[in-house]
DNA sequence: TAAATATTTAGATAATCTTCTAATCAATAT
DNA sequence: ATATTGATTAGAAGATTATCTAAATATTTA
């Protein structure tokens, strides 16, 4: 879960996912969409994999990055809980009172 | 954008929200359920307000934090756009075609 | 085999982040 | 009025992060 939001926490990758929505890419082709280095986006491509957000398989020379689309099952599930659920039975909310 | 999820980024942040699930907190309750400075976690606070993951109303002495769900729904919508929708047109995926 | 290409690893630097203590501000109580 | 209580602000130290260049690794091509 830590790695996940690591992950999410920096404009590049995120912009790196939106990528990957449409196809697959190597880390050549994802780095070219930057004004940055290959190494960054390496690292960027790295955290990723960390996050288990993107799998990457080595074609020949090359490095294929997709899209991991289960991880973000187990995000939405966590958001989910704020989300207080029409089915389930109302709970009485704790109240503080404070002052008089 | 990137405020929220700069907040989400950090375990303390992500349990304070999930203390505020079940009802609002003053600043102080908050901090007694961390080990960890009141400054601190005042701070963490500050960074939960201006992602307006949460809100504040002064009341008397003390600060009242509450979840702020709606924020929630901005992020929701953003990973929905992972989820490829079943209900929409199949979209041809661009598929790069590497070695031979 | 040697050169070229794609990618990652290593190491350094600057910026950002987390946390602390001390000090300040605001409201309540003695 | 002054002391106490709740909370934030200020400033500093240490850790983590993003980025770079240079070097290394792996694969393909000449």
């Amino acid at each position: 879960m830590n790695n996940l939001f690591r992950a999410l926490n920096d404009a590049t990758r995120r912009e790196i996912l939106e990528l990957l929505k449409d196809g697959d890419m190597t880390a050549g082709d994802i780095a070219d969409k930057f004004d940055m280095s290959k190494p960054s986006i390496s690292h960027h491509l790295d955290l990723l994999r960390q996050a288990d957000l993107v799998a990457s398989v080595k074609k020949g020379q090359f490095v294929l990055y997709s899209l991991n689309m289960t991880v973000m099952d187990e995000i939405m599930v966590w958001f989910m809980q704020f989300k207080p659920n029409a089915t389930q039975a109302e709970k009485p909310r704790i109240r503080l009172h404070v002052g008089k």
